[in-house]
DNA sequence: TTAATTTGTGCAAACGATGTCGGGAACGTG
DNA sequence: CACGTTCCCGACATCGTTTGCACAAATTAA
């Protein structure tokens, strides 16, 4: 299966390339009979255009970049899962690039993408970022640009997020309803967009409950696996020590249930434990995990298919939005106290 | 952050683009001077050169294809973190395809790959790939190719895999050892190297502590969630049960777990229950699950060393072989049966 | 002094495709 | 018959870079 230019089929037909070229891409002024026998000779040497000339001529790629922080991380995978699947259908292909959640290769990565020639730039934010000047030289250079669960308000472009705030919120409120007052809140980087959304949710629950938020209850951090514990260990050691935990991820959630085991902590008897997250296993943890599920798939899908429809539609300016995507908080035995046993 | 080009350079130093070309390769027959000043207004543009346009002139693109059947899936997303750690290292970007286990897109990616240039090729078959021939075709071509955790034995290529052999050995003996005789196996499509390969290790180990081997234990399939109840419901209706499960996937370890659960079989009591795989919460389950480690980022990892080091002593024809990456046991609660409680 | 070599540089082709011209043939119109 | 149209199609430049070859100037050898 040899690889075939426009010249080996211009050369087959004692034709030019240029009437190749237009006979391929249908123009109307090339012979009918002329397109045919291009097409049939096309067909018959399995023909495929070289994308990299494409690239180089200026024209769509037809890729389109993704740059995330980490892809072994089942928030990322799925939305790359979602992500693919649409481009896949509407003729795309994906270029994805890992952050590591560091500006500099968040940078490094952009600049590639673009020398690259995409068609279309798909980003969540690494957590290293508070500028965000790289991204608006792309939108500068015209490229489309979506913005995916890391957001950042900087940018006037279209996102799609989780429904932070709602699911934190629901969390909040569920666990107030079971009778939990003193409820701690693990979280991530502080000025990431959702990192702020969802402790604006756990605090309007908390108003409307009429709990008094307490700032020695939220823990902001980038908490690697042997960290977890002794934060734990601090916040028990408060006058009032929380009775419950929400935690903003799902490395957390589960740093946290492995954390309060080790301690003889008993979930929910002694605290309860909600995350964030959609960890495919939830359920089948000790015990069962309640949790925020965020529908990773459907925000990459989402995302992509905003994206993809600003590149076609490249001329009339498409609105720009923010998409949020509903969450759902599912209960399970982590916060089911069934009686509050003293 | 406008984008220069070589003639850019050419024009503000007056110079021909030949000689900027040159002197940014640092060819020896340009003036030291010359070359000075193009290093000197290169570093100031901030250029950087075009890998469209390298490719198109059919040099190194720097880029590697990576072919795989599901980022979502965490074995493949740790591996892909290995393969991007060395690559990124290494000056070299990675281009990333899903084939989602289907042959047509295996071989659509892999054309695609190969019309972007790549400069090696990474590739993990997809379940229903049998044929390798558009394999065979990229090694005539002379573009280094690596196969790792699903390989092949059509393709003399190198290989770098998990000891899978051993690891299903370990596993079975461990169970024999706890005193299990009916220990039934579910894995994938019996086609697959490493389905071979663990079915060998199973076979190896009964046949070591004289348990005869029994058809009628092994399953294969692609379980769908609704795919494993019925089939473990089948298993236990047998003249004499199976009294453990060893699996070849963390998706069907989970699988098994839940479906074992809501018949009110108790593990490790009734069943004992193993899985293979790295699953990174495999502890927290309920009970924790025993499994065969497998290191999927030192695969990846090694798979993307032995690629660019083809890559790049392109000329001198490597040794070609197949790496095996150890496995390790680890033994939990689902497989630690105090007593035969009858 | 003349010829040969070395040194440094530029010209032009090439990679694969597109797009802008412009031109030849066939036709219609005055 | 001369001219304007229309319909097809080919020549050529272009994208950014590398590379073989030519060529001038400077240096060395004869």
């Amino acid at each position: 299966m040899e690889t075939y230019t426009i010249k080996d089929i211009a050369r087959e037909l004692g034709i030019s390339t240029s009437t190749v070229s237009r006979a391929l891409r249908g123009s109307y002024e090339i012979n009918a009979e002329t397109k045919r026998r291009v097409m049939e000779c096309a067909e018959r040497l399995n023909y495929r255009p070289n994308p990299i000339a494409l690239s180089l001529k200026g024209s769509a790629s037809r890729a389109i970049g993704v740059i995330l922080p980490q892809i072994a991380n089942y928030f990322f995978s799925q939305a790359i899962n979602g992500i693919e699947a649409i481009a896949y259908n509407r003729g795309y292909h994906v270029i994805i690039f890992q952050s590591q959640e560091s500006y500099e290769r968040e940078m490094a990565n952009v600049q590639q993408a673009m020398s690259r020639k995409v068609d279309g730039l798909l980003i969540s934010l690494s957590s290293e970022t508070a500028d965000v000047e790289h991204l608006q030289e792309v939108l500068d250079k015209n490229v489309p640009l979506v913005l995916f669960d890391r957001v950042s308000s900087e940018l006037n472009v279209t996102k799609v997020v989780a429904d932070n705030f709602g699911g934190a919120f629901a969390a909040t409120e569920h666990l107030l309803k079971e009778g939990r007052r003193r409820i701690a809140h693990l979280t991530i980087q502080p000025w990431l967009s959702i990192t702020q959304e969802r402790l604006a949710g756990y605090r309007a629950a908390l108003e409307k409950y009429g709990v008094e938020f307490d700032e020695n209850l939220i823990r902001y951090g980038t908490f690697g696996p042997d960290e977890v514990g002794p934060m734990i260990d601090e916040l028990m050691r408060l006058d009032t020590p929380p009775d419950a935990f929400f935690t903003a991820s799902d490395r957390l959630a589960v740093g946290c249930l492995q954390a309060l085991g080790q301690r003889d902590l008993h979930i929910p008897e002694d605290v309860s434990l909600i995350g964030f997250t959609n960890l495919n296993v939830a359920h089948l943890l000790n015990p069962a995990l309640s949790t925020v599920v965020q529908p990773a798939q459907e925000i990459g899908q989402v995302a992509a298919e905003r994206l993809i429809d600003q590149i076609e539609r490249k001329h009339r300016a498409l609105p720009i939005e923010t998409v949020r995507i509903p969450t759902e908080l599912i209960v399970r035995s982590s916060t089911r106290a069934e009686v509050v046993k003293l």
